[in-house]
Order: C-alpha cells, then structure tokens, then sequence
DNA sequence: ACACTCGCTGTAAACCTTTACATCGAGTCG
DNA sequence: CGACTCGATGTAAAGGTTTACAGCGAGTGT
C-alpha cells in the first residue's frame, strides 16, 4: 500500500537505483534527476523502508539505551539528552528497563541485538569481565561505568564530593556521615573515593552507614541513625535518600540546617522543591546523556572504532541551597564569642 | 557474520522452511524436528533477523510511545507500565518526546512510520480533527485524551476530583481555590468538569486561578494569589504545582494544612516525599501505560480492529496525607465548641 | 487396489532497498 | 580519429525471512 522505490521510479522516469541515489549518495546524480526524483517522491509520500534499507546495508537507524531504573529520576535527565541528540541525528531510540539486574540487563541486551546499531549502558549492573566480551556485537558505549577498552561517559562524582566536603568543612563541620549507595555500585565507590580524600585533606571525621538501596525510604530509615552517629552534617549517595532523610528529620522536628546539614546528590529536579531546598551535587544527566549517543554516533560512523577507551568525563558541581549551614556547635561558639 | 536460518538449517538437516516453522508456527512441525531445530539454533546462538522477518510480515515488533514531556514525572509511570508490558509480549518500545509541541508530534509520528507497528501517543497536544485523520497508518491508541472512533485509556480525572472536593467540603471547606493547567487540556477540562460538579453538590465555592504551566515554578508563582482568593483550600492541576504552593507558602510560613489545606493531583513519587506529604489524587500512570499497550498488541493482534472505539476508563483515588485538614474557621469553632 | 486426505517437509518467490558492475554518451588528449 | 576518462544512469544480485504451493509417504474408506 504505501509508496516503494519503484513507484517513485516509475512516476520520476527513472531507475530504482537512481531514486536510491538521489537519497543515499545525492552527489553523484544530476541536479535536475535529483529534483524531479524528490518531486515524485513528495507526490507519492514516498518514506524508505527502513526494514529493508537495513536489510543491506546492516545498520537500523537505531540505538538503544538500557537503564537499571525507569523509575529513578536520575535516569530521566539522562534519557531526555539521549533522545534529543539522538533524533537531531536522524536515530531512534529504544528504551529498557533493566529492573536493576544484571540478568535482566544483559536478555535485554541479547533481544535489542539485531534491532539497534549501537547500545547506551547506563551504570550497568554486570561485572566488569562480561561488559569486556560485550563488543564487538553490538557497539556499546558506557554511562556512568568505566572498564578498560571501552568508551565511557562518566560523571566526576569523585570530584563533586569533594566540592561537597570542602563546603562543610568550610562552614566548620568535623564530624560528617556518610549513607553510602549500593555496594558493589561504581558511582558509590567514587563517592567514597572522593570523600575520604576531602577527608584526610580537611581532617575531617567521616562515619559511612550503609550500604544503603537508592531510595526515598532507605532515607526515612537512616535518619535515626545519622543522628545518633553525633555527625552535625550528612552526605546521602543520592537525593531520593537525603529527601528521605529530610522528610523523617522534619517528623522528628529536628531543624535542617540548624540542627544538621544535609547534602544530596544528582540535583535532580527533587532537590528544589523540597523544603528547605536541597544542596546537592548536581550531575549534569542530560548532557551525560546527549554526549553518550554522540560518542555512539561517532564510532558508528566510522566502522573502525577509533579511540575504544574514550572516556569523556563530566564535571559535578555542588550547587548551594538551604539545606546547609554552620553546625550548632560553631554557632554557639560565634554567639557566645559576639557575647563576651 | 551472525548465524542466519540457513546455518541452522543445514546443522539441523531440515529446511529453512521447517526452521522459519519451528519459531513461528510450532505447531505445524513434528516434535521431534522441532527439537532438533531448536537445538542447532541455540548451539549456533542463532537469532531471527528482525529487519528481514519485518520485511515479509510488514511487521515490525516495535511500538512507540510519545509523551509530550519525558521531564514530566507523570510519564515515567506510563513509560514505565508500556515498557514492562510489551517486553512481556517480545516488543520493543521507541520512546520520544514531543516537547509540548503539536508539530514535533506530528513529526515523530511520520518518523517513526515504518518503524513500529503501533503508537500509543500520551496526552497528544495535536488538534482532534488532526487525530481523528491518523488511522489507520499507524494503528494509534490515545492516552489520556479522547477522541471518537480512536481506543484510548482514560484516567477518570473527574471522578477523582469529585473524591478531592468531598474530602474537603467533609473536612468542613466551603470555599477553595482551583490552579488549572494548560489552557486546551483535555484533561484540564476534566478535572474542571469533575469540580464544577462536586462544587454543587456540596455548595462549594470556587474560584479558578489559571491557566498554568502544570509546572513546580506556577505553584510557586501563585501561591500568594492562592492566599488572597480566601479559599482555605487549594486544589493544583498536578503534583507538581501543588509541590510548588507548598514550597512557597513553607517560605511564607503559612502552616499546611492548618491555614490551607492543599490537594495535588497524579499522586508522583514526589508526593509522598514532601513535608507535609501531599495529599493527591492518585493516577494509575503505570497501568495506564500497561493498559494503552495491551489494546495496541490485542488490535494489532486481529488485524481488524475489534471495537476501534474501545475506552478503557481507570479509576483514580484520592490519597489521604498530611497536606489537608479542617480549615482554620472550622477548628476554631470545635475549639470554642469545647471551650464553652 | 484405488482415490483421497492428512501431516510433514521442501522449493522458490516475494518483501524493498542498496550497490557492484555494466553501459553509454560526451568530452579530452595525443 | 582512436583510446580513454568521466559522469550519469541502468541492471541485477544480494540481504534473511516468511509463506504459497508442491511433493511425498502413510493411512483411510470403499
């Protein structure tokens, strides 16, 4: 029913072939053929099939882009710049949801195969020996994750905690906690990595509860605990658990930033709207993901990947807002300092 | 390079025919061939070209999802309900974004064309006329929105703003305010018809604040309008501005819900992880999602579409939280009423 | 014994496009 | 003027699968 290659052929008085031309390789037919072929085209409603198109030349048009989480706002901003650069680029893309397991990941993997050029791993849950024996089939490039050999986006979270750190340590906290995120998680490593630096530089005393799932709840829960830890301020792997924590901090009627500070990370869209809004380490998802296909367009490109250990790395940035402040002690100390 | 169907055929000893039967048709093969089939297949890891299967069946074993805002937490429910239903059915999802725009949407539709064998377009901004004109290339099913001759699965908005608007004239308000959403909104028009209802009903008094971008910013912006109307309580468009009335008035201190009692709508994730927690109208975004699938597969099923009128209606509930109470004039009274 | 049906399998066409190769005319160079 | 090159176009093969049709052997009913 719909128009093919012949019909446009017939009506334009040429050949397939150069109906497929004037598409594909525009350079090598006449000016005045490759009008008349677009005229019939546009009369005909004339679209490509896509199906057979890949049939021969063996890529689809297509990229995927797996994450462990639909339902995580992080992966959100993520998908938003994947799909925006994605489309400016004439590609489709497919979305999964890997349920935050390997196996999962990796049936998902096996299934979009065929279906898409290239794949957009974000913080993938499989051990780093199988993302090795993932390429050449498909074409992968990793979010958030770094293995040798293959190209990467990641987020400086090392680097954003310690922007965090510096900050408390600057309005005089000594003594912070840590929630940390899933235990094997790669972001959550780098988290710690980059705390216990900020640490020893600002000789700073760091207690880490966890491992703690990435959620709301797991927040609620710690609260308790981060109070008892004698921290006067808390670092949370993620917002979604330092809202948590907020939410349970405001039931018990401690007062944030008074009482304790508390900082996320990711910056998600949360963060604002909470009260008192939320200083996090902004992580900027959108942007990870526009860069992600773009690498993934470019090895595409060129067949022969060119540097297959590009890691592009994305700067964190702590963004301030009310959720932070000197700690009581030092307050005091300034009031009864004013006083005498 | 991957095994096609003639390497299995051949290391099973059958045909390619018999093979192509063994997946698709079972039943037509003997046992014991199809065993064998099987067995080749997976010692070559043999799997079904799509492009080339799509080409004959004119099938293509995607479906598409276009939501206007994939930054709009409502849809990552949906998203979420789609993805998970058609992995289940061996589809794979597209998702784009239509940014708000008739026109992008419009686009996305011809773009994806070919490559799906359905759409299931979200809360569509295109005009009705333009969407009674879509079928039957593609086979489309409406989300959120309504339009005669199209399936579509609904979320009956007016009936949960009828539960929204009892709570309240039972919690003792008799005069609340009502922040409306974008101006031609389907669903806008629902819940105002859903209200305008419940308002006589219960003799409420209501006066509409709006249109609004169904954004954090408008409840934030219009907050103080909220205060002045005199209403004791407020209902949003969605969570999202309802979440930014809170956050405004928390700076105001105006106490929630003891001076205003406030009522989103969507019940996100969000709503819960506020303080006070937001009392909403709970939307089933993730059976929605499952739901707008499920017709598409069952349509696509019998290529005659069945009941192409077919209108799944899902029932939203209303969520008690911490952001609704008496109102102010109300407990005073009960106080009194002790006192004397 | 014959004509049939029935279950299982094979052969080959068809789906729509891209692209290697062939063709053909016109210009170029010696 | 002949041998070539070069640009524009056409012809046909190829890509992997499904499926209409044919074939074939075994059972069935007469």
């Amino acid at each position: 029913m719909p128009a093919t290659i012949h019909d446009v052929a017939a009506r334009a008085g040429f050949s397939v072939a150069t109906v497929s031309r004037s598409f594909t390789v525009p350079q090598t037919v006449r000016e005045t053929t490759r009008a008349s072929v677009l005229a019939a085209a546009a009369a005909l409603g004339y679209q490509p099939n896509r199906a057979a198109r890949g049939l021969i030349t063996g890529r689809t048009g297509n990229v995927g882009v797996i994450v462990p989480d639909l339902g995580n706002p992080y992966f959100h901003g993520v998908l938003e710049g994947a799909q925006s650069r994605a489309r400016a680029a004439d590609y489709a893309v497919f979305v999964a949801d890997g349920q935050e397991s390997g196996a999962e990941e990796e049936a998902l993997i096996a299934a979009m195969g065929k279906q898409v050029d290239g794949i957009v791993l974000c913080s993938s849950r499989l051990p780093p020996a199988r993302l090795a024996t993932l390429e050449p089939e498909p074409t992968v490039v990793l979010l958030n994750r770094r293995v040798p050999g293959l190209p990467a986006v990641v987020i400086d979270s090392a680097g954003g905690m310690r922007q965090a750190a510096d900050h408390l340590a600057q309005l005089g906290h000594t003594r912070v906690a840590f929630v940390s995120g899933p235990r094997h998680s790669w972001s959550d490593q780098q988290r710690r990595r980059g705390l216990r630096a900020a640490a020893r530089a600002h000789d700073l005393d760091v207690v880490t509860i966890g491992p703690m799932a990435p959620q709301f709840h797991s927040g609620v829960q710690t609260a308790e605990r981060v109070l008892h830890t004698g921290a006067t301020a808390v670092l949370a792997y993620n917002d979604l658990v330092a809202v948590g924590i907020l939410s349970r901090l405001a039931e018990l009627h401690v007062n944030v930033p008074g009482e304790l500070s508390v900082i996320g990370f990711d910056d998600i869209p949360l963060a604002a709207m909470v009260t008192p809004a939320l200083t996090s380490v902004s992580a900027p998802t959108a942007l990870a993901g526009q860069t992600a296909v773009e690498i993934l367009l470019e090895r595409l490109r060129h067949a022969a990947p060119p540097a297959t250990g590009d890691v592009r790395r994305l700067p964190a940035t702590l963004v301030l807002r009310g959720s932070t402040a000197p700690p009581a002690a030092a307050r005091a100390a300034a009031g009864s300092l004013k006083r005498a």
